[in-house]
DNA sequence: CTGCACTATGAATCGCTAA
DNA sequence: GTTAGCGATTCATAGTGCA
């Protein structure tokens, strides 16, 4: 079997592409498909999704090595007045008929969401990102992503009113000390990527840096079968990670 | 059929209790109900929790006005080191089976979680938040969340200016001042209730009277089928909304 | 009244051991 | 085999006391 060159974007089906794969190959799958019904490149209902996507999945977990990850950059949206369940029916169904644990549900925050366009909806503020395993023990990198701990408020004292809290942090652990880094949680906050672009959905590199520095080493293989705006490639390769993306879509590659 | 007295607290299980109410009798239906495996005076088995669930949603939805909204506070758990599925599959099945419309999933950021305790996890640091409709023609006043409002009369008298944050910062920036109210997005940041309380999940009541606010008005009844701690009654009565609630667990009633 | 130090605690999860 | 119990781990707040 030819290996397929790495560091390179395909313009090919994702599916015909990771065909051509061997087991076992690839430590990080991190993707963003396109979303139901909102790309006129790639109408998929939202009835449809599940079934479209499960094939794609299949060979997802076979491509990951025993240890790798599948992360998920999705989110639903509304069909006459109400959000279509197919965000949760497809976590369901990778999770109980292709078998990927489900390790981690995390949150992507977007503070400049646009606000919403429909009367009596809040703004879209959120996005999913489902972090799944080929088995329950992957890799994951927590201190690579450890954030500063919280700082006290105002030392000096806006002379506004009540509002500057003194929260004083308890030091006094020897691990936390030691360690210099907090656990970041599961909700990341990150704007969304604008300014011109030829992708209608680009990915902003924080996001994608978060991921491939949580779940890989460098040296490792990042594929992201939905290259898009081509995020997932340029992050990888600025982190030493090596990379490998398919887009059907030729007007989008621009690698 | 007579009614049961409004502005109590009843010590009944609620699916009793809610068989004696008429159709189409109660604006909200707010609750946290008792999260998988995580209790032991309620220990429902993940695999178990949508076929305990649905005979009570089936109610809520008998019971909801046709402008009523039911509003769920939930949140999954891990099993054998990944996270299982239960919540949703409760989602799918509350929207397929029961044919209550999603109409918005909201995000219940929690700045001050408590940590992940161990290596490849981080920290818990959202809950799911789920609103349904009996019809997709819910009551939404958006503008009610919109603006600040003056809370907390606690023992001591210092009273604190609350807002609603979603970014963690306040929202009082130009587009607020102008408009009177700026949209809060479907992420709400509001810190766990901490210090001493009877109940070990006791909701913060700046979630609750976000939802009260957002889905019903004055002289509205809100339904809370498991009562806990009690916060949506106390809430509901403090924002001059009737209310009604069941708690099978005498140990938690306070009002 | 403010700043600072210290304490208490909150829908947790994993690995291990005992029954 | 299965299940139940226990210890270790960890950070952002609120609350209290003191200078």
């Amino acid at each position: 079997m030819r290996l397929p060159r790495l560091n390179t974007v395909r313009s090919e089906d994702c599916l015909q592409g990771m065909r051509k794969l061997p087991d076992g190959f690839v430590d990080l799958v991190f993707t963003s498909p396109p979303y139901a019904d909102l790309r006129d490149y790639a109408r998929i209902r939202p009835d449809d999704y599940v079934g479209w996507f499960l094939p794609v999945a299949y060979e997802i977990k076979r491509v990951l090595k025993r240890r790798g990850s599948f992360v998920l950059n999705i989110n639903d949206r509304c069909v006459r007045k109400s959000r279509h369940p197919y965000v949760f029916k497809l976590v369901v169904a990778l999770v109980e008929i292709v078998g990927l644990p489900l390790i981690e549900t995390y949150i992507w925050r977007k503070p400049n969401a646009m606000p919403g366009r429909y009367g009596a909806r809040p703004k879209d503020a959120f996005e999913y990102v489902f972090w799944f395993g080929k088995t329950t023990d992957v890799r994951f990198n927590l201190a690579s992503v450890g954030v500063p701990y919280a700082q006290r408020r105002g030392p000096r004292a806006r002379r506004k009113r009540v509002e500057w809290r003194t929260s004083g942090r308890r030091m006094s652990d020897a691990a936390t000390q030691r360690r210099g880094w907090a656990d970041p949680g599961n909700v990341i906050c990150c704007n969304v990527a604008c300014g011109p672009n030829p992708h209608p959905a680009r990915m902003p590199d924080e996001l994608a840096e978060f991921f491939i520095r949580l779940a890989t080493r460098k040296g490792d293989i990042v594929l992201d079968p939905f290259m898009g705006s081509g995020t997932t490639a340029r992050v990888a390769r600025a982190l030493g990670r090596r990379f490998l993306g398919y887009e059907i879509y030729p007007e989008f590659l621009e690698v």
